[in-house]
DNA sequence: ACGTTTAGTCGAAACGCTTCGACGATCAAT
DNA sequence: ATTGATCGTCGAAGCGTTTCGACTAAACGT
């Protein structure tokens, strides 16, 4: 393997002019680049990036930390990582993805004191999220994907729920629909403090309020069952309702099920709107959903630039931006039925 | 941040020994080992991960190469990633996952060259997987998931696809099954050389003729429109069928949809299995599938096992494992109806 | 009592890079 | 002409570890 040595006494230059080109943190004429160059290329070289690492005290590695839980990564996280991993290389870094989950604060200390990651893109936040403190008191530079409750002084990105909620009752409101349900994530995922399943639920309650209407959430386990347990408690507390909005990837299906099971047909009897949502799982549906698409790679990419600028930068920015999911109209919406079955 | 001057300066000894003490690789008195551990407490000294490699040529961090396509990453994957990230963090490596696709060869040699992974664990390996042989040329250990066509020479764990085919065709015979159509991937990925695919075919072909039956294997898209046609095509070929075995998670929604749409419930009039499928999305269906759930923690841990087995040990070390999946009955087999509707 | 191994420790030389200070040469502006 | 800047390059000093050779003192075999 060839070193910076090698390439030096090829192109009959110093080592520290090999750096330069390579760096670009002084001038170097014309001429000595090319034979620098030329070196490099015969040489097949590659620099050492451990060595490149401790000398320069910088990694140009960023981490991508999430929690890895037994559900797996649908396509939208999927879509975020893949974001963030092209935008990290095409400015000259590499994406790591760390599966440190929250009960491994002590492992999230270690890898911050290890100095090897540069910052770290921090997904899945909590409301209240050690993680962050961790990371903060170690220094290193951080950019979340989500909010903590209190991020005045954080650099983020985040879904905006309060939009996405609104336009996704719009469309139903203006398709005629009036009793809407919400479904949420679990009860005991509210309690914990979620953002995303708090922030839906506040912004379907006002925009709801918005249209003259009464808000009905339901909360749901995160399993097929979950959802058919909560299709049939929305059932039980508005059973004239047409429509159904829902929050949770998971209870999805069993929701649908369930309507199914009940006889009634999407979207004649009931529409469904899926809210953050990847266009893969939106197509396993039949038929198909209409769902508020996540902007995953998008979300990937601003937090890595915003984290390389943060890097490369003086220092002291701070970038906290919000994003819509957009509407994509499917199969799974339609205006409601004049006369419900079980109306009344 | 404390550096290891700090600590021998603290506990009153050499740099060496204080770096002796860490790795063990001389022996150390008590009394001053003690003292070193003590220092260490004290500064809250962390060893750093760069200097530490490029003074031992050792990052101690271990990559899973993952191609992440847009479909995301299922239970079955991310149960494999958790699985050896844990594996890892017990022997005290770090795992991080990169997610280069099989596009990406130049990025993955320079990765190679950079000399910051000590092995590597390649997923989603094909048939032909010209990112062995880039690996290999660059010296890099590696332990695949998955095999290539020759696999003589290298270490791999993967699933022992003609047991559970096997298993899963005696499940459907056990229960009375004679038509029992195969659905895999699409024609595409089959020619691609994909080789759970590929094997997987086989393995039903031996498996059908070791009783007696004939295979009938379709292809499917990876969509629920996939599926859809699949099973219309499936329909179209053995009008009498009433089995089903689903290699292809994606289109199996549109598998079970299409079923429904025609009127055919699961498993009375057909009967569902789905292979290397993790219990989440077996759980997804209604009703829930009977599955062959894939081992994918073990997977993990045993390929990271055996990865660092190779690099801690003489370095000849050749692994090579199969693995099948476990048969979990749920609800979608059941006996076959004695008088098959559509049945000549 | 004698060399010989072994435990325990130290100092110094890497590891392969970045970066700082220095120095001659150019060049623009007085 | 003279004075600073600026350009382009070099040598050397790190960066924080590991590891090698050397050394001392104790333990061992004979």
């Amino acid at each position: 393997m060839a070193t910076m040595h090698d390439v030096a006494r090829l192109a009959q230059v110093s080592v520290s002019t090999v750096s330069y080109v390579l760096t670009g943190t002084r001038p170097i004429s014309q001429a000595t680049r090319a034979k620098v160059l030329a070196a490099m290329a015969e040489l097949d070289y590659q620099p050492n990036a451990m060595a490149r690492g401790l000398a320069s005290r910088r990694s140009r590695i960023l981490g991508l930390l999430m929690p890895m839980d037994e559900r797996g990564l649908g396509a939208t996280e999927t879509a975020f990582v893949t974001g963030a991993a092209a935008a990290a290389s095409a400015v000259g870094y590499h994406l790591v993805l760390s599966p440190v989950g929250g009960g491994d604060l002590d492992d999230l200390r270690r890898l911050a004191a290890q100095r090897m990651l540069d910052g770290v893109v921090l997904m899945e936040v909590q409301l209240a999220d050690e993680r962050v403190t961790v990371l903060q008191e170690a220094g290193v530079p951080l950019v979340l994907i989500g909010r903590t409750g209190d991020a005045a002084g954080l650099s983020f990105v985040d879904i905006d729920f309060e939009q996405t909620v609104r336009e996704a009752v719009a469309h139903l409101v203006g398709l005629g629909h009036r009793r809407i349900v919400y479904v949420n994530h679990s009860a005991a995922t509210l309690a914990s403090g979620y953002g995303p399943a708090l922030r839906t639920r506040d912004a379907f309650v006002t925009a709801m309020a918005g249209h003259g209407l009464e808000p009905i959430m339901i909360p749901a386990e995160d399993s097929a069952a979950g959802g058919r347990a909560a299709l049939a408690a929305a059932l039980a507390r508005a059973p004239e309702l047409t429509a159904v909005l829902a929050m949770n990837e998971t209870a999805l299906f069993g929701i649908l099920g369930e309507l199914t099971g009940r006889g009634l047909s999407v979207p004649d009897d009931v529409s469904v709107v899926s809210m953050v949502t990847s266009p893969q799982v939106a197509e396993l549906a039949t038929p198909a959903l209409t769902a508020m698409t996540s902007p995953g790679s998008t979300l990937g990419r601003i937090a890595i630039e915003a984290l390389v600028r943060h890097l490369d930068g003086p220092g002291d920015e701070r970038h906290q931006q919000l994003l819509p999911c957009v509407l994509e109209i499917r199969g799974s919406t339609g205006a409601p039925r004049p006369d419900r079955p079980h109306r009344g």
